[in-house]
DNA sequence: ACGGGTTAAACGTGATCACATTTTACGGGA
DNA sequence: TCCCGTAAAATGTGATCACGTTTAACCCGT
């Protein structure tokens, strides 16, 4: 078997103010989120911060927080890897999903502004235009984007770093559904959950949410082909 | 106003192979979640970390930790206190609190084997036992362990995480719920929810537990007792 | 050629230090 | 007496180092 690749990580630039250790926590996390470190391969601090070209201490607070938010996943103690997934795991995150963003919405709902209807379809226009440029991540970050969007419209915010927790572990395992789905017609989702927005109607927005996430997640699940992945993914380690 | 005290820590014994990490995390995150620090008191590392007898590294670590779950809240990047309570933003965490624990209890139940209800049934007595004995912190760690217990039926666990976090930020308000509780009298609803676990009766299962959350915290949100507690909170920062 | 034991490299952890930024305290001017 | 500006103390951040443990490599014996 070849040695483990040195472990080439994107770096975005680091904004102004930031510090190291957000920058560092950012980019791992963007890094997860698309999928780019695979599930079983072990991240050591060192390598890491040799990849982002900063000292350990930032590198290691971000991989723990990271941890936390069962992002990664400290194996004993010692090596930290992206979870493996295995397909009963992604049905109770997908099912975690639903039932956490239905019941996002519906603490939303009552907030919802015309002024927020409107920003949420421009979000959803930007989503199609990324869609048909065939851009993955922009329609990952823009469909992110929305959902964001409206449940925020609660101004007493809880719920929302729940949310990222779970998408945050779905992340690297959803560019397979965006990919796959790519080939289909999809009914726009978000049109009916906007039209449910206009005329506060609760269940249907419900389920437009929940046929929204069955329609970007569960085809995995179903398909064979999270199978493979999983199955790929747990050699790679 | 008098200078604020010295912040002065209960330090649990430090178990063996237990890292300084870890032993800094569970005593703070102890002590939120018993209620020990008020709210909009402003931590600093050096004061944790001279509080506990250690360096700062393991503590920042510790604290940064407690904020990614919501535990503690990091100001304007500078000050770290437990976050301010009101009125709304308690009920939306006791409504998060509901969603997020039925759906775990609906995933849960298809698991839920005759030796796990006679396990839950002798945590459900030492819940008791606590109540009689007037030991509100031991009622508080049994009624946890009978959730937790319950949910973790489910061997494909992703929920848990969530549900602590949410416990995290109720917890330094339920102390109160409990010491008004005690005034009642108040059906046992987990006697309601073992029923429903012997039958497989998912709906009854969910209003006992509804029930039960409600029982336990809602009272506080309804009664002015919370309003006085915030707002004397928000005096002591 | 294969396996086990020894040794060296690698790693996580935690302490200490230096630096930049922020907060607090003090004192002078209106 | 009340501001406000300046200086000093305090704080978070990040780098470096030392130590104990774990992992990996290597060599010798069979």
């Amino acid at each position: 078997m070849a040695p483990t690749p040195p472990l080439s990580l994107p770096v975005s630039p680091r904004h102004p103010k930031e510090t190291v250790n957000q920058w560092a926590y950012r980019s791992l996390r963007q890094a997860v989120m698309v999928g780019l470190i695979p599930p079983g391969r072990s991240l050591t601090i060192r390598d890491v911060a040799a990849a982002l070209a900063v000292s350990t201490m930032p590198v290691r607070e971000a991989l723990r927080r990271l941890a936390s938010e069962q992002a990664l996943e400290v194996q004993d103690n010692r090596r930290i890897q992206v979870p493996q997934m295995t397909v009963a795991k992604f049905r109770e995150l997908c099912e975690l999903r639903i039932a956490l963003e239905c019941h996002a919405a519906e603490r939303a709902l009552p907030y919802v502004t015309p002024a927020r209807i409107d920003q949420l379809t421009q979000i959803d226009r930007r989503i199609d235009e990324a869609q048909a440029a065939g851009d993955r991540e922009g329609v990952t970050i823009h469909n992110q984007d929305f959902h964001r969007h409206l449940y925020e419209a609660n101004p007493h915010q809880v719920i929302m770093p729940l949310v990222e927790s779970v998408w945050l572990q779905l992340g690297p395992f959803t560019r397979l559904a965006l990919s796959k789905l790519n080939d289909f017609y999809h009914v726009d989702r978000h049109s009916e959950a906007l039209a449910a927005l206009k005329k506060h109607d609760l269940l249907a927005l419900r389920i437009a949410l929940e046929a929204d996430i069955r329609d970007g997640i569960t085809h995995v699940g179903t398909a064979e082909l999270l199978s493979a992945y999983v199955e790929n993914a747990g050699m790679v380690g």
